[in-house]
DNA sequence: ATTACTAACTATCGAGTAC
DNA sequence: TGTACTCGATAGTTAGTAA
């Protein structure tokens, strides 16, 4: 874990534009200018910060990064998983009809455990915990494998254990189209909203397994 | 923050004994088996970890550097406070003595702000939470300054400011005397115990400020 | 099988300096 | 001011091998 990924973050970096420069970032990390210079130019074409006249900014790949090693920490120190939060959003379009479909169902049974509710949850990120998902890329994905037909092909989905307020269910992710970060889908074998008597607009919390 | 030390922290080396090879080591890490031998060596004689025929621990040391760094990610992404419960240990014996002395109470009203109730508190640790006391080294401690009389010598006291269930306080340790890492003193302006409604083996959580 | 030494190579660093 | 280049020094890494 990088020291001067970890000195950006502790002055905000995640959130905002740092204004900092080269000479004080060697004396916080007891290094050269220079060399700070060096570093933030590495860190630069990694893409885990970017810069402009403003400042400089963590970016999602550079979180992803302090995400990992926060997670394995938080588990290790405080027998804790790691817990999204958010609220629950309008519309289970699509999705209830994909996971409807045998072709997955059969997986989920298989890989899940369960079969799921033919609906399911969206839950908006809070904009705090947004990165936070980011994390879910550090981790090992249960892969629900997509197949063609003649007109068309359905594509893979990575799923996630986890526990909706308590209630057994999974995240689930299209591997390919890749809608924004702020939402989350959520399968379970029960209907949520109905078991846990909650409705749109209710916070909830998820605690991946 | 070392990457060797986060592994054997994931293979919860913070607990108990692990068993790794040094080739299992460079195989996780991306590295030789070589390389990873000289790193455990070097972690060995910064007195970071142990190794002896069971397995490798981290040592306190080690815990302390990597408490620092979970910290300040934990601060920085979670907007938390570092906290440790435990419970009311029985016996508040000679610390109410010590801090009634005028020397030390003077120093309590101008450095932290408040005169304390004569009387600590001890809260016995979890054992789990044992560890997060080592975190307190990291910080800068108020310094409560110590005197001589012609009989005898006042040591320096570092004191922290805290929550204690909400209420203000201070950690108060000792310069000197090594009392173990289980019990932690605490001083408030205000009677604890009555305020908070406790009794001795209470579960108690503080917030170190 | 494991660990760790030596010898060569490579990456990282600070000093000096230009912009 | 601040940033980032070159270059010589040094710290880190690997391969080969011994124990």
């Amino acid at each position: 874990m990088n020291e001067l990924l970890l000195l950006l973050l502790k002055k905000g970096g995640n959130i905002r534009s740092v204004t900092i420069s080269t000479t004080e970032i060697g004396n916080a990390l007891n290094m050269s200018q220079q060399n700070a210079s060096r570093l933030m130019i590495e860190l630069e074409q990694e893409g885990a910060i970017s810069r402009d006249k403003r400042g400089i900014m963590i970016t999602k790949s550079g979180m992803e990064e302090i995400l990992a090693v926060y997670g394995t920490m938080k588990q290790s120190l405080e027998g804790k998983k790691m817990t999204i939060k958010g609220t629950i959003a309008l519309g289970l379009g699509e999705g209830g009809y994909y996971i409807s479909l045998e072709g997955y169902k059969k997986q989920f049974r298989e890989k899940l455990g369960f079969e799921p509710f033919p609906g399911t949850l969206n839950l908006k990120l809070d904009k705090e915990q947004e990165e936070k998902r980011l994390m879910l890329r550090e981790m090992d994905p249960i892969i629900i494998e997509g197949w063609k037909t003649e007109d068309r092909s359905f594509g893979d989905l990575f799923a996630y254990k986890c526990k909706i307020d308590g209630v057994e269910g999974a995240i689930v992710i299209p591997v390919r189209t890749h809608h924004g970060t702020e939402v989350l889908e959520l399968v379970s074998p029960v209907n949520i909203k109905k078991k846990l008597g909650k409705k749109d607009g209710d916070l909830i919390k998820i605690e991946i397994l």
